[in-house]
RNA sequence: CGGGAUGUAGCGCAGCUUGGUAGCGCACUUCGUUCGGGACGAAGGGGCCGCAGGUUCGAAUCCUGUCAUCCCGACCA
């Protein structure tokens, strides 16, 4: 391709609306142009590189044996519906596109194809020997993002590889699961990336196992928690760890455990109760009022306690809350902090924000008009754990020191609900730590078990001839947000400095003057000497000055440039190397010996 | 949705406080000189000043509303 031919259109500056140095490269390169908010255009060298890495990717999915198809973006409600994830994806702070067509038909744009494809296996898949199946597409996908950032990182439309798997039992399932995190293993190394696999929450996708990979990145929006030792890794969202030692209680259990009343005026907060009276905060026990919204319309109050010291994982929660919940009232739509306007409005007495204790009495919701009168207690097991603790005596301007599970309230239910932090100690090994990194999740993978197939009612005869529902798998990888992270992985003060695996063109050949007929003769035969041994090679045949085509092949980041320029009088050319600065001169004769075999191990990416 | 900010030429910005009909740099066009790291000179083209109301003789500027975009939180490949 020649440059002059390319509408390539660079911009000295970096545009306003970017922040970080993927996003501003690949505007300021001519990769992408924004549409509307979450919403790009893949300019043609964009599209090349994206075309790169959805080879890569079909490559190592077809070597583990998964079928490429396509399925439709636009989907039935029904569909959805069957599957108990309409209302989720729609209401509330659904992400689902929706619209209805001139029948008033719902229908939704597709943000993933569980539904789709589950069902299209329940049609085709009828016995066990048509076992294992995996099926993979590419193709855009819409999410209504709450909102849309960093360019391609979290879009409202983007190009994901999405594939899900059918099994006749678990241990094929976990089969294919382990072979598809050896094959993104693969891809992310041949893509030239590095890449961490971490544990991962399973979302609202659903299912057991799950697996995520993180590009390590300054700019990743996820906070990745991982040993020293390199044998457990997480996403914060699931990470455990060992929260520190509590300090004792000094005096111990008071007043046979309910508790000796202290006055604490005005001290509402953890960190102004301890300063004012000496205690350790891992002495306190701190109460949460929540409020759960499911898709049947059921409000469900929580009270959640945690140790004092500790933060609660909205995540780890938000799982709790379902596994109670979702089977008599539907999804959990959200939760959101009680606050004391929402109480006020419900008609409750008020309550005491800042001392409340674990022993507040269902008593308080006696008034409510449309939430459920019984709290759902849940407790973290650093909380539970304590044999004397303070906490709110449920009246302004008091605590209770000294109080016991068992005689102030029953302990409540506990459950992992902490938020792990850098610098605990591990659960694996205590003497090692969790290190905070983060990273851009490039891919995820499920174990979803029967969860799709039991709604959707895909079902298969088994070996003993008895109908059973499939065993499923998903595995994603966000390839528009892939090709961003490469670049925030992969850049310099100059530009981009594409891998050459998935770069749009490998190698750029810059006419320093292209008025000189030898410079422009010499560059156009390597030009297309390169074409024949099947280099994907860009000509810089603009009456630009070398200088502004230096700085372009730079910007775009080709990780090869050949300049013909003073040298070619006498059949030399120079060659760089984009992400070293390597230089060299040389007869233009030799340079095909000299760049196809770093070329071909290149291609090969971090394999 | 809550909190913060910004909308002026394709991109980056000034002008707004103190109203008088729009400017700078880059990019674009033409000519000349230059020609290996975003050249120089000259001459040009391009703007419902986000949109709608209002105040005023007169609004980019003041007021009200609205829309859009970006940043911080909830969502995820």
């Amino acid at each position: 391709m020649r440059v002059s031919r390319l509408m390539l259109v660079t911009l000295r500056d970096d545009p306003a609306e970017a922040e970080i140095p993927s996003h501003k490269l690949l505007l300021r390169a001519g990769y992408i142009r924004r549409v509307a908010s979450g919403i790009y255009a893949y300019l043609p060298l964009m599209w090349r590189v994206l075309q790169k890495v959805s080879r890569v990717v079909r490559q190592e999915m077809d070597r583990a044996g998964a079928l490429e198809t396509l399925l439709p973006q636009l989907q039935p409600a029904e569909l959805w519906q069957r599957s108990g994830r309409w209302a989720g994806y729609t209401a509330g702070e659904g992400i689902m596109f929706h619209l209805e067509d001139r029948q008033g038909r719902e229908l939704g744009l597709g943000p993933t194809h569980e539904e789709v494809i589950t069902a299209l296996a329940g049609d085709l898949l009828r016995s066990y020997r048509q076992l294992p199946v995996n099926l993979y597409q590419i193709q855009s996908k819409f999410r209504d993002e709450i909102r849309p950032r960093f360019g391609l990182m979290r879009g409202r439309e983007f190009i994901m590889k999405d594939a899900y798997s059918f099994h006749a039992d678990e241990d094929s399932l976990r089969q294919t699961y382990a072979e598809m995190d050896q094959a993104y293993r693969r891809i992310f190394a041949r893509c030239g990336l590095r890449a961490v696999a971490v544990e991962a929450d399973s979302g609202a996708i659903g299912g057991s196992a799950s697996q995520e990979f993180m590009v390590t990145a300054e700019a990743g929006e996820d906070l990745i928690l991982a040993s020293g030792d390199g044998r457990y890794a997480a996403n914060q969202e699931r990470a455990v760890s060992l929260a520190p030692e509590a300090v004792a209680l000094l005096g111990g259990v008071r007043a046979g455990g309910q508790g000796e009343p202290l006055a604490t005026p005005g001290q509402s907060s953890i960190e102004d109760l301890c300063s004012a009276h000496g205690f350790d905060p891992t002495q306190t026990v701190k109460v949460l009022l929540l409020l759960a919204r499911f898709e049947d319309g059921h409000q469900q109050p929580l009270l959640v306690s945690l140790r004092g010291d500790q933060q609660l994982n909205e995540v780890k929660l938000a799982n709790a809350v379902t596994a109670r919940g979702s089977a008599e009232h539907g999804a959990l739509l959200d939760i959101s902090p009680l606050s004391a306007e929402a109480a006020a409005k419900e008609g409750l007495e008020p309550i005491p924000f800042g001392f409340m204790g674990p022993q507040l009495s269902d008593g308080a919701l006696a008034a409510a008009r449309s939430w459920s009168p019984r709290f759902l207690r849940l407790a973290d097991p650093t909380a539970t754990a304590l044999e004397a603790f303070v906490c709110g005596a449920n009246t302004m301007d008091s605590h209770l020191v000294g109080a016991a599970w068992g005689s102030l309230c029953p302990a409540p239910e506990s459950v992992d609900l902490r938020a792990a932090q850098p610098g605990d100690r591990c659960q694996h090994d205590p003497s090692q730590q969790l290190e905070a990194s983060r990273g851009i999740e490039v891919g995820h993978i499920f174990q979803l078990g029967r969860k799709y197939s039991e709604a959707l009612d895909a079902r298969f005869t088994n070996e003993a001839g008895v109908e059973e529902a499939l065993w499923m798998g998903c595995y994603g990888i966000g390839v528009s947000r892939l090709a961003q992270a490469a670049v925030e992985q992969h850049h310099d003060g100059n530009g981009i400095c594409w891998p050459v695996s998935i770069a749009p063109f490998e190698v750029i050949v810059v006419v320093a003057n292209g008025a000189d007929p030898e410079q422009s003769n010499l560059g156009e035969h390597l030009y297309s000497q390169l074409q024949q041994a099947d280099v994907d090679v860009l000509l810089d045949d603009r009456g630009e000055r070398a200088g502004v085509k230096f700085k372009d092949a730079d910007l775009i980041g080709i990780p090869w440039r050949v300049v013909v320029g003073r040298g070619a009088a006498t059949g030399l050319v120079e060659l760089v190397e984009r992400t070293s600065g390597d230089k060299r001169e040389l007869p233009a004769s030799e340079l095909l010996a000299a760049l196809l075999p770093s070329l071909e191990s290149q291609r090969q990416g971090l394999l």
